[in-house]
DNA sequence: ACCCCTCTTGACCACTCTGGTCTAAAGTGT
DNA sequence: ACACTTTAGACCAGAGTGGTCAAGAGGGGT
C-alpha cells in the first residue's frame, strides 16, 4: 500500500511526496503547463511525461490517473496562490487606489515567478464541463472570497469625491488597472522577463494612478 | 475546371459561391464555430461537416483543403466586420466618451448578431504559429487601422479637464468601458440573449458614462 | 549470496480521431 | 440518351489517446 487516505478521503500520493523536490517541480511544472495550454480533456499525459523527463509509467505510479493528477494540481495551485499572493497583500493600506496598486504589484510578481500556476488557474476557470470534487470547489470558493475581501475590506470611503457613487468608482478604477495590466502583459508576452527592466512600466503605471486620484478623489483644498 | 484564379492568385471556390445562401451559411457558421472553439490545428473537419449537415466529400469539393477553408473564413470575417461593424460607427460625434459609447453599442449588437464571426476573429489573433498569406495579413492590418482611427480620429480634446494628460485619459476611459463590457459578456455567457432584456444593463452603462464625464471632463461652471 | 521492497522504464494495448480521397450514384439540362 | 455537376460517406494510413504491465535496477537487511 503506497497511498494514504486522509480524513477528507482525499488520496495523497505518498511516493510522489517523497521525491526530490527538483523532480517534483519538474513534473508539476510540466503538468501545469500542459493543462493550462490545452484544458483538461486535451492535455496529453504523453506530453507531460516527455517534458517532465520521466517514464510514462511513473506518472501513473505517482497519481491514480489523469484526473487524480489534475485535482492534485488544483490543490497545489490554490495553496501557492494563498501563500505567495493573497497573504502578501498588506491590509493596513486603506486608500483604495493604493491598495489596488499594491495588489497589482504582488500579482505581477507572482505571475512572473509562477507563470505556470497563474495560467493554469485562469484557464481552469474557462474549462467548462468539468466537475470538481466538493472539497476543491469549496477551497476555490474560499480563495475567491479571500481575494474579494482583500480588495474591498476596510477601505476609506471618505477619500472619494462626493458627487459620484463610490461603488461605481471602485469598478471604474478596477477596470482601469486591470486594463493596464492586461495590455502590458499582452505587449510583453513571449519576452524573457528576466532580461527586462520593468521600471519604466511601473513609472507609467504610477502616472495613471495619479490621474485616477486626481479624478476620483476629493481635492485637498479647504 | 471549377475554380477560378483572380489577379491576386487567390483561389475562389466557385461551386461554393453558387450554393443556396442558407446552405452556404450553415457551412460557414459550422466552420467559424469549430475554428473559434479549437484553433486552426485542432479544429476537426469531421465536426464541421457534421454540424453543417453535409457529406465529408463536399467540404473538399468546395474548398481545396482545411487551410483553404480557413483562409476563406478570415476573408469572410473581415468583410462582414468592415461592413456591419466598422462602417456603422458615426464619426460626427466628437465627444470621446460618446463616441466610445456608440462603438460599444455597435460592437455588442454585432457580437450578438454574429457571435461566430466575433469569436472566430478574436480567437484567431490568439492562435500562434499560423502564417497567413500576405493579402490576408494586409487586410487584417487595414481593418485594425480602420478600427483605431474610428476610435481616436476627430476627437474634441477641449472637453477634457486640463490638469490631466489627455492621452492617458483616453486609455483609462477605454479600459473602463472595455472592462464593463467584458464583465457583462462574462456574466451573460451561456444565456440566450434573444430572451433577455438588456435595457437595465444599458442604463447601468450610461450611469458609468456619466461618472466618467464628471471625472474626466471640465466642469461647466464659468 | 539471497531476498524483498520500492522505484523506474518504455513497449504495448485497444481505441479514437485525423485530413483527405475516391467510387458510385443522383440530379440537371439538352 | 448523354454529358456534366453535385452529393454522400466508406475508406485510408497515420498519429495520438489514457492506461497497463513485465522486466529490471538499486539498496538495505540478513
Amino acid at each position: 500500500m503506497n497511498k494514504i487516505i486522509t480524513k477528507e478521503s482525499q488520496v495523497i500520493p505518498q511516493p510522489f511526496n517523497n521525491l526530490e523536490p527538483s523532480k517534483q517541480k519538474r513534473i508539476i511544472d510540466a503538468a501545469l503547463k500542459e493543462f493550462a495550454e490545452n484544458g483538461y480533456e486535451r492535455a496529453s499525459t504523453n506530453q507531460i511525461v516527455k517534458h517532465a523527463e520521466i517514464g510514462k509509467g511513473m506518472l501513473f505510479y505517482y497519481f491514480e490517473n489523469k484526473q487524480g493528477l489534475y485535482h492534485y494540481l488544483i490543490d497545489y495551485a490554490i495553496s501557492t496562490i494563498e501563500r505567495e499572493y493573497l497573504k502578501q497583500i498588506y491590509m493596513e493600506e486603506r486608500d483604495f487606489i493604493e491598495r489596488f496598486s499594491q495588489i497589482t504589484e504582488v500579482k505581477m510578481t507572482y505571475h512572473y515567478e509562477n507563470p505556470n500556476v497563474s495560467n493554469f488557474i485562469s484557464n481552469m476557470y474557462l474549462d467548462d464541463e468539468l466537475d470538481l470534487p466538493e472539497h476543491l470547489e469549496k477551497r476555490l470558493g474560499e480563495m475567491m472570497e479571500e481575494g474579494l475581501s482583500k480588495l474591498y475590506e476596510d477601505i476609506d470611503y471618505t477619500l472619494f469625491r462626493e458627487d459620484i457613487d463610490v461603488e461605481k468608482a471602485f469598478q471604474l478604477i478596477r477596470w482601469s488597472m486591470e486594463g493596464y495590466q492586461n495590455d502590458l502583459l499582452n505587449e510583453l508576452k513571449g519576452q524573457n522577463i528576466a532580461l527586462l527592466n520593468l521600471d519604466p512600466y511601473w513609472d507609467e503605471f504610477y502616472e495613471y494612478l495619479a490621474i485616477l486620484k486626481t479624478t476620483f478623489y476629493k481635492t485637498e483644498e479647504e
